[in-house]
DNA sequence: CGCCTGGTTCTATTCAACAGAACTTCGTTC
DNA sequence: GAACGAAGTTCTGTTGAATAGAACCAGGCG
């Protein structure tokens, strides 16, 4: 993670971000090495954030992360909302893809346009922002059958979802479709997760199908992959959904 | 929440203190209102806080707190462990009340002597860290009974508790028995509550009956009391369990 | 005993942080 | 649509907080 540390207080934060999980605390010496700051700078650093709660000292002079960051951690929590992020995101991905780009949210059984953004081509589909589409059709369907744990069991055991579907694709994100919602029209969808690890809504890049071959395609995937990565972060997802094989990724056990 | 500011570190701190429960998002000028700083101090300091992703800019440009914010959140949850803050606690509570000090927590059906510092008091009680002891027997079991939902229920269901119990006390913590673990041994405990508002574990004072009458057992009561919330503050519990009243407390809903 | 590692204190220098003014939007009122 | 006020942003001279680094202390170990 990197982080510009000209100042004072990115300093400090860097100090609380040089814990990693399952650190249950770490001494002088390992935050200094691990900031590559004087000891004596993070004694003063440590001193201010100790004060305000972020930060507190164990009888054996170690240092462990502070109750503050629990709860400021929540309220980030309850306070993370995609459509807070969504909006320059999409407009950069139709700039540089130059094809449509929709973010959908499930809604009950169905998928829900929460935010769209009209690419500049002649030739182009035509969903509008509060359109209510079946759940499970389109490259944005697989991302929901495939991610979304909610949709995928219940619907796969009524049988409801085509056989060739119910396996796991093989490199997960992001997924592409030709013609399946309709002729021609081509899509690549992605998903975003949120902090409990939960499928909170999928942006997908439609167009003529044409225009979504070989390396074009390869391209805007990765654009998209990025794009979504991006805001998964920013809502405190876990990216190891991204990662190319084995999607949940649990955290190591405390040491110590 | 008090907190010095002398240092430029406190005062980004206390930027992100600012937020409270149920906040959506600040603006600029609300973050200048409730810190009581300049808006160009806060906005350098904003920057700080932006590129370690403890706080966001929204495209409406008021704040919001950052992911980072989450990921350490959740370290501190898993690392704040009761041993760790306990010591100097006890010690200090010895001191000023001259009984001894023993912390219980649950293991299975049993309570469970995880610390124990002895009086200098030439009569006590003779626990030992490590001793286990009924669960629901003494003022230490009432508690336990009380507030930890993992027992009160299965055993008030099998009628392993006296009815007479099974009452929530009028005053919630501290509680106070005497005689009743053996005659003329009296015991005030009180409760320490973690981040998922479990009780985690009982901290108790003991010593002969007759010190521990009106305004001495008062008094006594005060300082565990604070005692405890001290230590549920560190822990990242909620406080409103040592409410006069209703020991819940949810949340307000979310507004903006 | 003497070495080494980890922690703490102290100080001179410098550069980041501050207060405050000034300026720009933007929305509201009259 | 002029005028006002509130919110946000930029700029700057001055000051003191933050820094690097040395020096010092404590204890664990060979």
């Amino acid at each position: 993670m990197k982080t510009e540390l000209q100042t004072s207080v990115g300093r400090a934060l860097a100090v609380l971000d040089s814990f990693r999980a399952g650190d249950q605390s770490l001494s002088l010496a390992e935050l200094a090495e691990r900031t590559g700051f004087y000891k004596s700078t993070i004694l003063r650093l440590a001193q201010s954030l100790q004060r305000a709660n972020f930060l507190v000292r164990l009888e054996s002079g170690r240092y462990q992360l502070g109750a503050a960051l629990i709860r400021l951690g929540e309220i980030c929590k309850r306070s993370a909302r995609i459509d807070d992020h969504i909006g320059p995101v999409l407009q950069k991905l139709v700039e540089t893809t130059g094809e449509s780009a929709t973010l959908y949210v499930r809604k009950g059984g169905q998928r829900f346009c929460l935010r769209r953004v009209d690419s500049q081509r002649a030739l182009r589909d035509h969903v509008r922002e509060g359109d209510l589409l079946p759940l499970t059709i389109g490259a944005p369907g697989r991302v929901f059958l495939y991610f979304d744990s909610d949709v995928a069991r219940p619907n796969l055991a009524r049988g409801e979802v085509p056989p060739e579907f119910r396996t796991t694709p093989s490199r997960p994100l992001p997924i592409i479709t030709h013609g399946e919602y309709e002729p021609d029209l081509a899509s690549i969808a992605c998903g975003i997760f949120g902090p409990a690890d939960e499928l909170v809504g999928v942006i997908c890049l439609t167009g003529l199908g044409s225009r979504f071959q070989r390396k074009a395609a390869q391209a805007m995937g990765d654009t998209l992959l990025e794009a979504c990565q991006r805001l998964t972060a920013l809502l405190g997802g876990d990216l190891a959904h991204y990662a190319p094989r084995k999607p949940p990724a649990k955290r190591g056990a405390p040491r110590r």
